[in-house]
RNA sequence: AGGCACGUAGCUCAGGGGGAGAGCACUACCCUGACACGGUAGGGGUCAAGAGUUCAAAUCUCUUCGUGCCUACCA
């Protein structure tokens, strides 16, 4: 009579792709035209076009499209933004060691032509990581993809860089930078990774100029020393004390250098004097300023000495900080050398040590950007969550520096500055010019640096829809709803959305942020290619199926926690889903068609009033948890209430209606079974899509997709608080002749027969309604119900409320067995009496705790009390037996 | 050096002032006509240690010890 046969496992393989493919075609992801007020918008984090799909990706995707299919079920006008990052040292990493392998090098192809092939990678790769979110079932809008390089967000980028030109807040100089020798460009300060290294504190002699003694610096970096211009003590320091001014003999080049006072110094570090480098040390650059020190560059942008160094010309720094150290020693200027742990700059994106350069770059002002930023947080404008990251927010939007924008790759957006030639006159336009306004001249040369990838990134939130026309997508869904991302970028591109979103916009980019923590592995390490204990997403959906992965994930996703990820816990949900799937089995072996019911004919049993209450409670339990980001609560309770409430009993309670004689009841039984099972479905569709839709499909009466349709909502007229009761009663009968069936190691396949001492008509009418549930149930033969009965005697007994349970264990009963069981549970509910008849016995408890909770324990109390009374009793009556 | 988390069952973690929870693992009995990726029952915790606040602390405060992470220009 089966509606259609399905298998006895779930298989993902069959489904996935087939139902990703039906929404896609049938543009169920699309956003509607704007209509204003009620709509949500989550722009993706653009993933790297030379990404491929990680464990953190999966995480923050996943998360992303539960909540966009969460609202969208909600009716609510719905874009998920996507697209990609055009990830400008990372990318042209990639096309420059596909160059390398076929024997030749960016240079040697020239910039036109280079970028002409990124364009041509990105064509062909770009896409890849998308399609994995595909395969993860992310719902976005397809249809308004964006790459950060592309013309209309090129646009925005030149808009807002002339903008801030024009408004002072971009300005070019000569400053000290962060300089990859390998990248061969500026980084930001951001950019650069500090990791503690082990290395060396050289401690070095500087000969004073009259012959006479000398000062002894320690220093991490001798080579350095090429380049120093002073030596500065802390005007308070004892030992140098009239020192100051005096001239010392610069080691190796026999410069003279003088000797300064400056308080920046401290007096606790090293011998208290510190060799002054201007052009490679960032401090040293700013004592420098101050002291109008020479700058000179000893180092050049490939990492090799430069003339200025000397007999050092042309080494590599680390080989010259060899040699010079063994020229010192030979020359005994080396005073110890002690092994030193320090944080060494590197290199983000290839993990090379950063040398501290001067050179002219870009820079943002962004002081004035960050106060607003700051405020607009402060103002609970923009909220985030879990809040401890907003103290993390402030502290870093106050102690901000300016940001260097410029970059010396080629892929990227070039930054719309040119030069004259003729006057040298710098002209930042959003047009290339046409001429120089200042000499009129012709001969212009654009600016051969490119932006930061992370400058285009600040736009994202408004960029992508169609900043700067004034379009509808703007009025509609910008401020965005909510940006979802894990904290390792909060400063990165957060931060800078808001203040670039501030700036423009003249509003928050999004009203919440939600910052999710780090996936680790089962030990709880980072998980990293060369530690070898990555897990690949790919491969998990693979072997478990997306919605296991997904669900997983959610269920793990508790808020300021990094989740330890295991597979133990993917095959937990792996199972979860085939219980689904069999559940679906089940429900449509027993259907014929759609139910048919006739509302007046309609009728309702204990457990169908008891499962739709649930479901209501459930339903609003589920929505507050996703409306709060408590991604964990909501899968959690969807997972309880589908496996061990419906699943556990209403299932097995509603197949006496299916399978019996009555047609009303079964049609009636048939409808509320599907009904309750749909909205289930729905409740778990934004965490699990396909094994969803896969059902949904196959059950009667579902004519559209199940994303479309309405996520259940609570509602009062659904809740039966009687239903709850009696089913908590029913539900604690069956328990207890379980209870004593397992402890007794009776199998399933011998019935007992029962006695319930039922202690009020009410609970007797509830258990005689339900006479057969139990039967079935607890695989009991006959069960009666009296009032005040005598205890039979081979009976061992449970207590439920203040109803007795006793079980006939005629000549299977162990007298000693059911004493030492009893006994136990005696002992259980001693300790719990005690502490309710403590805490009564306490004045102060009576005095001061709120009336509600005294008479709680009070209640708690007689009840626990009549209840041990009659566990006592019990036990008594096997001791009057063996006397 | 500062900051932020976190120490709860064997493992992985929820919870967060009024009687300790889940999943996995474990034990026993079951292939009962949706599901052995299953069912029923069971064992297991001084909620890191110490002090304080409170009628009441796993929960709040402080200290200590451990563990992670983030930020930082100490050469």
């Amino acid at each position: 009579m089966g509606t259609e046969i399905i298998g006895k496992a779930y298989e993902p393989r069959d489904t996935e792709d087939k139902w990703y493919q039906y929404w896609e075609k049938n543009g169920l992801f699309k956003a509607r035209e704007g209509d204003g007020n009620d709509s949500f918008c989550i722009v993706i984090p653009p993933p790297n076009v030379t990404g491929t799909l990680h464990i953190g990706h999966a995480l923050d995707n996943t998360l992303q499209d539960i909540l966009i299919r969460y609202k969208r079920m909600q009716g609510i006008n719905t874009l998920w933004q996507p697209g990609t990052d055009h990830a400008g040292i990372a990318t042209q990493n990639v096309v420059e060691r596909d160059l390398a392998d076929k024997g030749t090098n960016r240079h040697a192809v020239g910039r036109e032509k280079f970028i002409d092939l990124v364009w041509e990678w990105r064509k062909k790769y770009g896409g890849l990581i998308l399609n994995q979110l595909r395969r993860l079932g992310c719902s976005c809008d397809w249809s308004r993809e964006r790459f950060t390089m592309d013309e209309g967000l090129s646009r925005a980028v030149r808009e807002v860089f002339v903008t801030l030109y024009e408004e002072g807040l971009i300005y070019r100089g000569d400053y000290i930078i962060n300089w990859c020798p390998r990248c061969h460009t500026a980084l930001a300060d951001l950019e650069v990774e500090h990791r503690e290294v082990e290395g060396h504190l050289y401690h070095l002699r500087y000969l004073f100029e009259s012959g006479k003694g000398h000062v002894t610096i320690a220093t991490t970096r001798p080579e350095t020393l090429l380049g120093d211009t002073a030596v500065a003590v802390n005007p308070e320091d004892e030992r140098y004390k009239g020192l100051a001014g005096r001239r010392l003999i610069l080691p190796v080049l026999h410069r003279p250098i003088p000797l300064i006072s400056d308080d920046y110094v401290d007096t606790t570090f090293g011998t208290g004097a510190l060799k002054i480098t201007p052009a490679h040390d960032p401090n040293d650059f700013e004592i420098g300023k101050t002291h109008e020190l020479e700058i000179i560059n000893v180092i050049d942008e490939n990492g090799i000495m430069t003339e200025q160094a000397g007999p050092y010309q042309g080494m590599d720094r680390f080989e010259c900080r060899r040699k010079i150290l063994d020229d010192l020693q030979q020359a005994d200027l080396v005073e110890k050398i002690e092994t030193y742990q320090h944080a060494v700059g590197h290199c983000y994106r290839c993990k090379t040590v950063i040398e501290p350069l001067i050179s002219k770059q870009w820079f943002v002002k962004v002081a004035p950007l960050a106060e607003k930023a700051s405020q607009a947080v402060k103002d609970g404008r923009t909220k985030i969550f879990p809040s401890n990251w907003e103290s993390v927010y402030f502290d870093w939007m106050s102690n901000i520096k300016d940001w260097c924008v410029s970059r010396q790759i080629w892929w990227g957006h070039r930054i719309p500055a040119w030069y004259c030639q003729d006057c040298q006159e710098v002209i930042v336009a959003r047009e290339t010019p046409q001429s120089c306004g200042s000499c009129s001249g012709t001969r212009m040369v654009q600016e051969t640096d490119v932006l930061d990838t992370w400058f285009s990134s600040a736009l994202w939130p408004f960029s992508t829809l169609g900043w700067p026309e004034e379009t509808k997508e703007l009025t509609t869904f910008y401020p965005t709803s909510v940006l979802v991302t894990g904290f390792d970028i909060l400063f990165f591109w957060v931060a800078r959305m808001m203040m670039m979103g501030l700036h423009f916009m003249g509003d928050v980019p999004f009203k919440e942020v939600y910052i999710h923590a780090l996936v680790r592995d089962g030990e709880g390490k980072k998980m990293s290619k060369s530690k070898g204990n990555v897990i690949d997403p790919l491969e998990i959906m693979d072997r478990f199926g997306t919605d296991a992965f997904r669900f997983t994930l959610a269920a793990l996703a508790a808020q300021g926690r990094d989740i330890k990820l295991s597979e133990e816990r993917i095959v937990g949900y792996r199972n979860f889903v085939n219980k689904i799937w069999n559940a679906a089995r089940l429900i449509l072996m027993n259907l014929d068609g759609e139910p048919e019911t006739d509302d007046d004919k309609r009728v309702y049993t204990l457990a169908d009033k008891w499962i739709v209450t649930r479901l209501s409670q459930v339903s609003e339990e589920a929505a507050q948890a996703l409306d709060a980001y408590q991604f964990n609560e909501a899968a959690g309770t969807c997972y309880q209430f589908v496996w061990h409430e419906f699943c556990d009993w209403y299932l097995e309670m509603v197949k006496l209606s299916l399978y019996g004689e009555d047609e009303i009841l079964r049609e009636s039984s048939r409808a509320t079974m599907l009904e309750t099972f749909k909205a289930a479905l729905k409740l778990l569709h934004p965490f699990m899509p396909f094994v969803t839709e896969e059902i949904w499909q196959k059950l009667p009466g579902t004519d559209q997709s199940i994303m479309i349709s309405p996520f259940p909502k609570a509602s009062d007229t659904q809740t039966d608080e009687a239903a709850l009761a009696d089913m908590e009663l029913l539900i604690g009968i069956i328990t207890g002749i379980r209870n004593i069936r397992g402890e007794m190691n009776i199998g399933p396949g011998k019935k007992v027969d029962v006695l319930v001492d039922v202690s009020s008509e009410k609970e007797a009418a509830v258990l005689l309604d339900n006479m057969d549930h139990i039967k079935t149930l607890a695989k009991a033969g006959e069960v009666t119900l009296a009032s005040g009965a005598e205890k039979p005697k081979a009976s061992a007994t449970a207590v439920f409320g203040q109803n007795q349970i006793h079980v006939l264990l005629k000549g299977l009963l162990d007298f000693e067995e059911e004493k030492k069981r009893l006994s136990k549970k005696i002992k259980k509910i001693e300790k719990e009496v005690g502490i309710s008849r403590n805490k009564l016995a306490n004045k102060g408890f009576l005095k001061k705790a709120p009336p509600e909770v005294v008479e709680e324990v009070r209640g708690k109390a007689e009840a626990l009390s009549l209840k041990l009374e009659k566990l006592e009793k019990n036990l008594q009556f096997f001791e009057v037996i063996n006397d």
